[in-house]
RNA sequence: GCCCAGGUAGUAUAGUUCGGUCUAGUAUAUGCGGCUGUCGCCCGCAGGACCCGGGUCCGAAUCCCGGCCUGGGCGCCA
């Protein structure tokens, strides 16, 4: 098929744009075709763009011959460009239309597509993310996207208004940034190196010189996580905050998941609706639970933890009943953290880092920081890792490091809160798992 | 890594219990034809599938074994 060139064509509207107080105006719309409904002397066309649909009607009988014959080649996914005059009618449900004039057919689309486009007929996930592209024109994928870019929008105007720098640090390093998670070897020009799974270390050594960061990147863990929200490849938003200490950046914490939740609520009803979600603002302060009360808790619902060890779970489903909003977890076990939080002064065998859970799932985790370098030395020690390998992030507490504190929220399950998602491969464009390497 | 469940047209499914009218049904998609107000358009026609390999049996989509792939759960974690 012969496409036709976009010439010096622009578009003036997109789809959601036209209304019936533009009617009689000669508009320029880009975009696909989603559907086609042929009657015989009248065809409707369905033109899709990022941001909706409108229809394009086409009487036989009173368009010119081009645009019959080019209406008569369009299947759908192929894009096209167009001018045309908007009618008002009451005879569509958003009481407009658009007749052509003129039809430039831009993209051409295979006739049997992996995916149905206008989502009537559902795919299981997996055909969906093999088919990842053509899956995400569906409205209600673009609306997930949509809401995570609002989402992010507002953390990051959160975090400006108070005074954090955005930073960028290495995804390609020498060793283990945290210890417990499993990394990916990388070959650096013959020498091992690691993709980063935190930004952890680099993000404390910016108190030094910068105070207030945050970083918004993606991180990398070789875990063989086969779950619903678990990813290889998943993005975190990082802070970190020099002379502060968990109090401060839990109280910063709540108010952006706030800032956030009411921003989305208000720029994002559209996207909202389609996905059928209704999402409450929190109010602040969040629950803070202590580790201790919510063992207790859990040794009621008959779910025994032994004191020190991790919260498994299916504890944490249960939890995740009794709390169906946010909540802190507080005071964990020093030992059940990693090496970097810092213990309580008064109560060495608590620290004083936390999590924030949605429900059951952990949206958040932070704390205070290890700011002297005997005591980050004695813990990575404590926890079996190996002090000369930290060695150039240990030199830095002779600089002067100053007491500091921060968190990290794992983008995508923010957004599985924010949307109503049950799978983080639903909020990944592209996700990486144990299994999934491509598209 | 461990534990479950499952693989049927492009997509989504029925059928598998208890092997035989299954020549594998349905919806949607696709192709062709028809239709001037559809909006999950409608009507007619057509083509399109039992994951792979082996076994049992007169006979296997169905039972058994092996493999591959997928989904979910656990652990780990954000």
């Amino acid at each position: 098929m012969n496409l036709d060139a976009i010439d010096d064509w622009t578009r003036t509207h997109y789809s959601s744009r036209i209304t019936p107080e533009l009617d009689g105006l000669d508009v320029t719309l880009f975009g696909w075709v989603q559907e086609i409904r042929d009657l015989g002397g009248i065809r409707f066309i369905i033109l899709q763009d990022r941001e909706g649909t409108v229809q394009i009607t086409i009487p036989k009988k009173r368009v010119g011959a081009d645009v019959l014959s080019r209406s008569e080649c369009l299947q759908k996914r192929f894009s096209i460009a167009l001018k045309g005059t908007v009618r008002k009618t009451t005879m569509t449900p958003r009481g407009i239309e658009v007749i052509p004039k003129e039809i430039k057919i831009l993209g051409t689309a295979s006739c049997q597509l992996p995916l149905d486009v206008t989502g009537k007929t559902p795919a299981n996930i997996e055909t969906r993310l093999d088919a990842r592209a053509l899956d995400l024109t569906l409205e209600r994928n673009i609306a997930v996207f949509k809401i995570q870019h609002t989402a992010l929008e507002a953390i990051r105007e959160f975090l400006f208004e108070r005074g954090f720098l955005e930073v960028h640090t290495p995804r390609i390093i020498a060793s283990a940034t945290e210890g417990g998670a499993a990394l990916f070897a990388v070959d650096y020009f013959g020498e091992k190196a690691y993709l980063a799974q935190s930004p952890q270390l680099y993000k404390e050594q910016l108190t030094m010189s910068l105070e207030k960061v945050f970083e918004v990147g993606p991180f990398f863990r070789a875990e063989e996580s086969h779950t619903r929200r678990h990813l290889s490849e998943f993005v975190s938003v990082d802070i970190e905050q020099a002379f502060a200490n968990a109090k401060d950046v839990m109280t910063l914490l709540e108010q952006c998941i706030q800032h956030v939740c009411t921003i989305v609520k208000e720029k994002c009803k559209e996207e909202l609706s389609i996905l059928k979600h209704k999402l409450t603002v929190p109010e602040v302060p969040f629950k803070r639970l202590t580790y201790d009360e919510v063992v207790n808790e859990l040794e009621k619902q008959g779910v025994a933890i032994p004191w020190g060890e991790d919260i498994p779970t299916e504890a944490f489903r249960v939890l995740g009943k009794l709390h169906p909003e946010f909540y802190f977890i507080v005071d964990w076990p020093t030992r059940s953290k990693v090496f970097y939080i810092k213990a309580r002064d008064d109560k060495p065998e608590l620290c004083e880092g936390f999590d924030l859970m949605w429900r059951w799932i952990e949206l958040v985790s932070g704390g205070t920081r290890i700011a002297e370098k005997e005591s980050l030395a004695k813990r990575l020690q404590e926890q079996g890792l190996n002090p000369d390998a930290f060695k150039h992030h240990l030199q830095n507490f002779d600089y002067g490091m100053p007491p500091h504190a921060g968190w990290a929220i794992g983008l995508e399950r923010l957004t599985m809160m924010l949307t109503g998602k049950k799978n983080i491969r639903e909020v990944t464009l592209y996700p990486r798992d144990r299994v999934r390497l491509t598209p």
